[in-house]
DNA sequence: CGCTAAGATGACAACGTTGTCAAACGGTGT
DNA sequence: ACACCGTTTGACAACGTTGTCATCTTAGCG
């Protein structure tokens, strides 16, 4: 490991015998530079070790190269999943990612992101609910011309990327995995309805019970909210509702936690008196004791695959496709073998 | 609000009749100012709204204003909280908050490290377990002069800032409340024996049986690994070893959450029959159910103070105080009220 | 009251890139 | 061979700060 004192876009150029203007090029990938110059310019930077100074780019072009992510969600794992991919997309271009929590005032999120905003420079935003359902801060960043990027069940933007998984189809197909594995009596357990996803979810579910021609009185829905405790409420009031379900929907993991605790307590064994599946596969889906039957979603791909696109977005200054749907993925546990 | 152009440090200057240097001393925290001049600068910049231009100041200073947080722990609760703190102390100052999960090789963060720090410039470090107990990364950095700070219970530095709270003490104290509720009976489940913490904590639960007198038969030990699965899996061993232990310490919450499932399960009542105390008050100490008695640490508060000290070592370029101990507190659930 | 040294201030050159614009090049049609 | 025009290349001035060093103040002292 040589004491390399720091290599400046000069020593390439000087190295290869073209100004610095031609380098700059190179790395930015600007049109009219020959390929067999191009070519060399990379070798050359490749075999020193050279990376572009980022302060300097910064000082020279106005641009951060910093993405951000605005969101309030306490999901933390969730959260993480996002970042990892943002950081990842981030490190490959010479970006920086950064993860910002949003704190609402008077039920908006628009003046902490102008706080934000007034601080930092930002050349590309991503947003996840509940933040990306906030119009007032579309608003904003649309009218600052700022690249952004929804990772989002909720409404499309034309002028966005999208990044998204059918949350319908997904509760359709976990749903029909349920009714596979023979169970006639079933409930859902909601999420928040103020979000989207859960009642996509929701859709999804009853999609599955119609076609497959359960009698509606054979399934129940009950409301939670998103956290444990609702699961856990929620056992109580399917045992007095409907006491013969043996199959039970809950609109995320936490949800299913709660109702195995529950049952648990309440002597009844998963999954052979009841099964259950969740929604995310979250890390206690492969914690909790019986691990837990969850439906994924690849969210670290998601926000890999919305930086990137935001990155080409501000290089390109035109955003091309702005549509990109995953596909999710059963994951078959214990508490619905 | 007006439009307002970019405003640069020579519009102070101008504004307030003095060098763009004397506005650089001032906003450097420089000595040689007099005082009235630092206000009047400071009052002409709140004034207009001017924040320097962090690229700007990258370049001439060759400072990054980057804070790193590496890391390799599982627990996305912790680490958001950690970025949390760090976050707040970065934008008071104008810094960047970053975090990084290093990927160990042969057993060393040393690569990962390495990697990184050649991509990118660092002003100052924070290290977390894991990571912290990793002597080679510890070289590396203090090689390259890069202050950094431990939030950590493993070995203190000299020459680092070290932000910990007293383990021992803590699982001391926390052994003492459920002596105090009346157990005579109690088991401690034990994390990964490579974690200090849990060492400390196991240390504190010992010499809380020995003050209080308690038969040294009438406690036991069981090997945990921080994780649901653990805690679930030690009940049954519990069961058999010691099965009239009515008060269980476990090292982590997780743990906690694991040993009430399998209680609830085998038809025990917690805290009834069984009284659980968790460590760290994580999200799912007040989201179970019952929800867990837990031993708080400030992990928020930790961080926060870390990043400034860490800011302020850059500043000064020299470090006063290394040691920095925060007290914890029981925050008293259900699951042993 | 002048002298000195320490403290306060400022002029100007970095820092390492990109933007702008002019110049050189190379291919085409006459 | 020449004029023309699009493509490629480069010289040089930004960008907004901080570092360096010279100069101007001021307080203290004989």
């Amino acid at each position: 490991m040589s004491t390399n004192k720091k290599l400046t876009i000069e020593d390439i150029a000087e190295k290869a015998g073209v100004s610095i203007k031609t380098v700059s090029r190179v790395f930015n990938n600007a049109p009219n530079v020959r390929q067999q110059k191009r070519d060399l310019v990379l070798g050359v930077a490749r075999d020193l070790g050279y990376r572009p100074n980022i302060s300097a780019r910064q000082l020279a072009s106005k641009r951060s190269f910093v993405i951000s992510h605005f969101h309030d969600n306490p999901n933390t794992d969730y959260l993480s999943e996002i970042y990892e991919g943002m950081r990842r997309a981030c490190s490959e271009q010479g970006y920086y990612a950064v993860a910002e929590k949003l704190v609402p005032q008077k039920g908006s999120y628009r003046q902490a992101l102008l706080d934000y905003l007034l601080r930092f420079e930002v050349d590309g935003v991503i947003l996840s609910p509940p933040v990306s359902d906030d119009t007032a801060v579309i608003k904003e960043i649309e009218e600052r011309n700022i690249p952004y990027a929804l990772i989002s069940p909720g409404k499309k933007k034309k002028s966005a990327i999208n990044v998204f998984i059918d949350e319908k189809n997904a509760g359709r197909s976990i749903t029909d995995y349920l009714i596979a594995r023979g169970h006639q009596h079933l409930a859902f357990i909601s999420g928040l309805d103020s979000h989207a996803a859960s009642r996509q979810r929701e859709a999804g579910f009853w999609e599955a019970i119609d076609v497959a021609k359960i009698p509606k009185k054979n399934a129940v829905r009950l409301a939670g909210d998103f956290s444990m405790q609702s699961g856990f409420t929620a056992f109580d009031i399917l045992m007095k509702k409907a006491p013969n379900v043996t199959g039970i929907f809950a609109a995320n993991d936490k949800m299913a936690v709660g109702i195995i605790v529950a049952a648990l307590g309440n002597g009844k064994k998963v999954p052979q008196d009841l099964s259950v599946v969740g929604f995310d596969d979250s890390p206690f889906a492969r914690a909790m004791w019986p691990t837990i039957t969850s439906l994924a979603q690849p969210v670290d791909e998601m926000a890999h695959l919305s930086t990137q696109k935001l990155i080409e977005w501000v290089h390109a200054k035109t955003l091309d496709q702005s549509r990109f749907e995953f596909s999710t993925e059963i994951i078959i546990r214990e508490s619905c073998p």
